[in-house]
DNA sequence: ATTAATATATGATATTTATCAGGTTTTAAT
DNA sequence: ATTAAAACCTGATAAATATCATATATTAAT
């Protein structure tokens, strides 16, 4: 377990862990414990109570709930740099959603007690957390009409462009996340069967070609212009 | 128009404003200009550059997108204490939303400037801020899940306890926000037509009742128990 | 009061999406 | 290598929802 320090990661320029002070930020690196999550590992429940955020160094997971009906709905995918969990440490409630990891994770650990005083003490870090915030709540109102609004065939196709952009491709092409069809229609919010068929459907088309479970996106413009 | 003092208004004690010292608020007082808005007038409009927040001391309003169909989702409704544009003060961006008064409003802006002294002097203003907006987070997650993966039947059911309960109802029972079909339409992501139906259907099973355009919930339980 | 405009309502039909059922392919386990 | 399990795929059908058409009721304007 490799035990970098907080204050020379690079990681922390993705997040609001920056505005912190390297005295604060050596505090946090001396209390900090990393973590390492396989592939399909759960962070944390819904419903369970943190007592600290993670820090996203590596890899790629997801924040599902679990509907009434039963259904896993995808509300975001999560990327390197990002803070988990920030959301219920601030607002001191059980959290709202399941983390679960969609490749091997390497995570940092920070108690919320350390969190909670660069909170109270830090103005810049509450200020930038408060902006990161705002910005999530712009993001997860567009979802809502989204979802509210357009059909599951502009959905996937936006999912797809999502992806493409926030995770980029590897060499081949192929987009460098390795979602399950089930995934896939979890972050839509549609049937899996459905998210099938409309990914097939497009690889007819030729906006999109497969190699095993890879996708590749063969025609970025055609997939933008979906509705 | 009435100039009522900032540290005397028992509005701001449902929202952030409270977190404020006297003197802070005082100044605040100093600078606001009091509005009001007409029933159907536009506060802000989506993509507008906003110079302050709007402080909602009387009335209700929604909070709407236009997407890209070319139909208007409603995001959230608007209760009175509620600071409304704080979002896209603290990104300094364009506001996301439009904001719709659903009946008459009294409205106290505040500049941005004032505002941003107090997001940089007073940490725990931020902080409370924070807070609010994490729950506003928590809040627009519930909602895309229910915009994914529930009925028309159940998120319209869903939509009249909200209202019920966030804004509670007349002397006679009805709900004291009168809305139309569109705007439940709005609300729930569906055709003007289907909000129609549904509301008929419920009315048939006895689950409200309806005089004119004022609805009123007849079986609370059933409402809650529809799936 | 009359007319026009808007909102509500409902039927008929088309479209979208879910569900069920049965395949095949891929992956994991022994 | 063989087998079992999981994931993927496709067809048939059912259910949910949108759209179009049209009628009635309500509200606003003259």
């Amino acid at each position: 377990m490799s035990m970098s320090k907080c204050e020379q990661c690079i990681i922390k320029q993705f997040n609001s862990l920056k505005s912190l002070s390297k005295e604060e930020l050596m505090r946090i690196s001396a209390c900090k414990t990393s973590k390492t999550v396989k592939k399909g590992e759960i962070i944390f429940e819904e419903g369970e109570m943190l007592n600290g955020v993670f820090c996203v160094r590596e890899g790629i997971g997801k924040l599902t709930k679990l509907s009434e009906n039963g259904k896993d709905q995808t509300v975001t995918l999560v990327v390197k740099g990002e803070l988990l969990g920030q959301r219920s440490i601030i607002s001191e409630e059980r959290t709202n959603l399941r983390a679960t990891a969609l490749n091997d994770m390497e995570l940092c650990f920070i108690p919320k007690s350390e969190i909670m005083k660069d909170l109270n003490n830090n103005p810049n870090f509450t200020l930038d957390l408060l902006k990161r915030m705002a910005l999530d709540l712009k993001e997860a109102d567009n979802v809502i009409v989204n979802m509210a609004q357009k059909s599951v065939r502009q959905r996937l196709a936006e999912a797809l462009l999502n992806i493409n952009e926030s995770f980029g491709t590897n060499a081949d092409g192929t987009l460098s996340v390795l979602l399950s069809r089930e995934d896939f229609a979890s972050i839509v919010g549609t049937a899996t069967e459905s998210a099938i068929r409309v990914l097939s459907q497009f690889k007819k088309e030729g906006l999109i070609s497969t190699v095993g479970k890879q996708i590749k996106i063969e025609n970025l413009e055609g997939l933008k212009r979906i509705e």
